[in-house]
DNA sequence: TGTACTGTTCTATTTGTGTAGAACAGCATT
DNA sequence: AATGCTGTTCTACACAAATAGAACAGTACA
């Protein structure tokens, strides 16, 4: 999995739960199948056991996951299409921009420059 | 000022710090001027006092104030353009693009289109 | 019936954040 | 000198987050 960021003080369970969340949508994982259990996932991202409990406890109350007593957590119905869930990062770099002074055209521009880079690097 | 967000588990000091980051980016404020007081500054955002000054010293430690014993805080360096503070954010929503695969230039294409969308409204 | 897994619950401790109020020393102005 | 501002320091408390370990009940399978 994914490294999780320590540095910027979003907790880590809510860290957790939106990659989970993400992997759900990407499609890593389909409807009725099991998750990583909580000892797994917590041994894989060297984080609490009652960490990823928390996490997915959270995507319980979002009706993502279900549980079964003594069973594994499951998954209930696959979130928003991966697109939708970008869009809300996207005005949040809208909004910065604003507050900086810089117009969303520029703004469009320096994604489009970071995104031509990141392509050329891969080729 | 703007709002502090409270919802996202950010730390309201590492806020602050970024929200005078950004606005003396902005050129809100120049070399040697003086940024609002921690007193001022607290009753505006609705903070504690501490809290700013946690953000405050943060900044002094960044190089970006400085302060004189019995003095306010001054701008010490104006920090990099506007758009340099941008491209961490940049590099970061193409991250979960990538996490969520969706390509980079599809991200381009969200971001115009939500651009596109201001543009049109602000008209 | 064991065995091994699942999540749940409990207590306990540590750390960071945020708030609150008071007191202090330095600077500038009147 | 007195007043009013500046940031600083101190104690105190409340809360959320994260860790740790133990014990528990339910499910599945050999």
């Amino acid at each position: 999995m994914r490294p999780l960021d320590t540095s910027t003080g979003v907790p880590l369970y809510l860290q957790v739960a939106q990659m989970l969340k993400e992997d759900i949508a990407a499609g890593q994982f389909g409807e009725g199948d099991a998750v990583p259990s909580l000892r797994v996932a917590s041994a894989e991202l060297r984080v609490n056991l009652h960490t990823v409990g928390k996490a997915y406890s959270l995507l319980e109350r979002e009706g993502v996951l279900s549980r079964k007593r003594g069973g594994p957590y499951r998954v209930a119905s696959v979130p928003d299409a991966a697109s939708d869930l970008l869009l809300n990062d996207v005005e949040a770099l809208l909004d910065r921009g604003a507050a900086l002074g810089v117009s969303p055209e520029a703004v469009v521009e320096l994604v489009a420059d970071a995104a031509g880079q990141r392509v050329r690097r891969k080729a």
